[in-house]
RNA sequence: GGCCCCGUAGCUCAGCAGGAUAGAGCAACGGAUUCCUAAUCCGUAGGUCACAGGUUCGAAUCCUGUCGGGGUCACCA
């Protein structure tokens, strides 16, 4: 089902081929001048110039060839030469209809469906996540739920960091605490114990302190590099704590992505690479892709195309002292992708501040001839930063954990309820479910609302707070409709005919047309914001539609049966929307 | 120093494939509840879109430069 803008733009595009102009120029939007239009075209301007002509002159005759068409109540020209339309009622309310009735509450499948890896650019093992996680989870897995939506194949992969340095560092680390484990006996092949010598807590103690002492106590760093070269090597006592460090932090880590409503389809990591690593290597020298310099494997992966004066530093393939960092490992699962799962696109939801190697390992794939370039994206976002503008810490150097995070607007939520004395009628779980779903909401919400590609401030306030424009917010929206249409089925009232009768529910029917263009440049630029900005704005369209009006409680039947189904229709978008953005609505709040 | 990003209302941010009167939220002020959840709604006030040039009928948006902030720049990930 196409929205009225797209209708508009095919029959506006008409209009100027029959005028002998370029169909392209007929895009219809929604118009910047409520007062005055539904939609605006701007292209006699853009065709003026190109045609030297009077704009005006080709907005009067693309009038004339539009005037009659079905769905336009009025077309006029404005100004130096704007298009403005407006629509009949019967289309709005057909289109609110259709919403209504819709699966996809109005909205395009794609015609051309993808199978797309989105790699999560995973958190550390051993190290518990921080507020800076939260952005690539929530907003990797809105992309998952959003790319499902409109019809690919998905497949989210955590890609934990469990192969670099840190992994040295937490062995080493260990062999100093408890040097008696069996995992230290040097030529020990095992079979080791089941159980894990370490819980996460040790593990989040450890790291620090190993990666402290790491960087100031050379003799020390060593060590922990050698054990890193050891256990890629594949020494099985290392290869046997990595397995139970890797399973103690996954258990810890789903427990905060739980709470996000975050999941993936793979909980591979770096180290899965592994086996693809060493023939990826010997291919790569074969080739003469890679080259030996101050006796690393490296590839060059500058172009003569790139703007500067320094040339883009190389690829490390193999360190000099025979390691592997993460650039192997990423390009090395590449490979593995490319190869098992065929993908069309790779997405990495990484920081922003890794673009310069994900550019180095794309060019290296490229170069390499295992994937393409092209389908390789690196969908950056910015920093959570502090007062400072810089990353976020807390006021003694810390971060603010995750688990914190959650944990408290789950506190903020069940005050609320409680103040609301919502809690009266309710069970103890069902105040519990509701405050992980006000939770969820205000969480996922307030990082998602944020531009993906730009820094934003944290403010717990604004993470634990319900008003305004929030997650709860939109909850409430869809929680009322709810309760109204309850009440309605409870006295035996049915939503009926749709009429565009007022100025409010003309505003919340435009709104809803929306809904198509909002998802499609939240696909096309793989930016959350433009729904949660939709999402948002639909739910504000309800609300003042919600005050001016009796819905449930209108006299007149017909009338009263219209707005029923109006609000059915926003509700299915609502939550459509929302559960695209990994939302949860509750029944009552 | 090279490259990338950012500078819009008191604060946090949208808007930037050029278009009409630059928008939200928070904070401030004023209103709305015999009526479906006031976690709401309606209204008022608040801007030299960092600065200077340029392209254009038209620039917050595109180009150049300046200033200010952040990030990043082979063998950590």
């Amino acid at each position: 089902m196409a929205d009225i803008a797209s209708e508009l733009s095919t029959a506006c595009g008409q209009a100027f081929e029959a005028i002998g102009l370029e169909a392209k120029l007929g895009m219809v939007r929604r118009s910047d001048r409520p007062d005055l239009a539904d939609f605006q075209c701007n292209g006699a301007m853009a065709a003026a110039k190109a045609a030297r002509r009077n704009p005006r002159e080709i907005a009067g005759e693309l009038v004339e060839k539009l005037s009659g068409h079905p769905a336009i109540a009025d077309i006029t020209v404005a100004g130096p030469g704007f298009l403005n339309i407006k629509v009949t009622e019967e289309l709005l309310a057909g289109r609110v209809q259709g919403v209504r009735e819709s699966e996809f509450a109005g909205a395009d499948q794609s015609a051309d469906t993808k199978t797309i890896v989105i790699d999560f650019g995973g958190p550390n093992v051993a190290k518990p996540m921080h507020v800076g996680h939260l952005r690539s989870a929530v907003i990797g897995d809105t992309l998952k739920r959003l790319c499902r939506f409109l019809g690919h194949t998905v497949i989210g992969d955590a890609h934990l960091g469990d192969w670099g340095l840190q992994m040295g560092q937490l062995i080493v680390g260990l062999s100093e605490e408890q040097p008696d484990l069996p995992y230290f006996d040097v030529g020990n092949e095992g079979p080791f114990p089941a159980e894990s010598p370490v819980t996460i807590e040790d593990l989040a103690r450890l790291y620090p302190l190993a990666s402290g002492k790491s960087k100031s106590d050379e003799a020390y760093r060593e060590l922990c590099q050698k054990a890193t070269a050891e256990l890629q090597a594949g020494r099985a006592g290392y290869r046997a704590l990595l397995k139970h460090f890797i399973d103690v932090s996954v258990k810890a880590l789903k427990v905060d992505y739980d709470r996000l409503n975050v999941s993936f389809d793979l909980w591979k990591g770096e180290s899965d690479a592994d086996p693809f690593v060493a023939p990826m290597v010997t291919d790569l020298k074969d080739r003469g892709i890679a080259e030996e310099s101050d006796g690393a494997w490296i590839i060059r992966v500058a172009r003569d195309t790139d703007k500067g004066k320094t040339e883009m530093p190389p690829f490390i393939l193999v360190n000099s002292r025979g390691g592997v960092g993460y650039h192997t490992t990423d390009l090395a699962t590449i490979f593995d992708r490319a190869q098992n799962i065929k993908p069309d696109t790779m997405l990495y939801v990484v920081d922003q501040r890794q673009a310069l190697h994900f550019q180095q390992v794309f060019r290296a794939s490229e170069k390499a001839g295992y994937f393409p370039e092209a389908g390789l994206e690196h969908i950056g976002f910015g920093t959570v930063n502090g007062d400072d503008g810089k990353p976020f810490k807390t006021r003694d150097g810390g971060t603010v954990r995750l688990s914190d995070l959650n944990r408290m607007a789950l506190e903020e939520a069940e005050k609320r309820i409680s103040e609301a004395n919502l809690s009266d009628d309710l069970s103890e779980e069902e105040v519990r479910d509701i405050g992980l779903k006000i939770a969820l909401a205000a969480t996922r919400f307030s990082d998602l609302q944020n531009t993906r590609t730009t820094d934003y401030k944290f403010d717990l306030e604004r993470f634990t707070s319900f008003e305004g424009k929030t997650g709860p917010y939109l909850l409430y929206a869809a929680v009322r409709i709810k309760a109204l249409l309850r009440r309605a089925k409870g006295e035996g009232n049915a939503a009926g005919a749709i009429r565009i009768v007022s100025d409010t529910e003309r505003k919340l029917a435009m709104q809803m047309d929306g809904f198509n263009t909002a998802l499609e440049q939240a696909f096309e630029k793989r930016m959350p914001h433009f729904l949660c900005e939709h999402i948002y704005n639909l739910a504000q369209a309800f609300s003042a539609f919600y005050a001016a009006h009796p819905i449930a409680a209108e006299k007149d039947a017909e009338l009263r049966a219209s707005r029923l189904g109006l609000c059915e229709a926003v509700l299915n978008q609502l939550e459509t929307g929302l559960d695209i953005l990994g939302i949860k609505t509750p029944e009552r709040m």
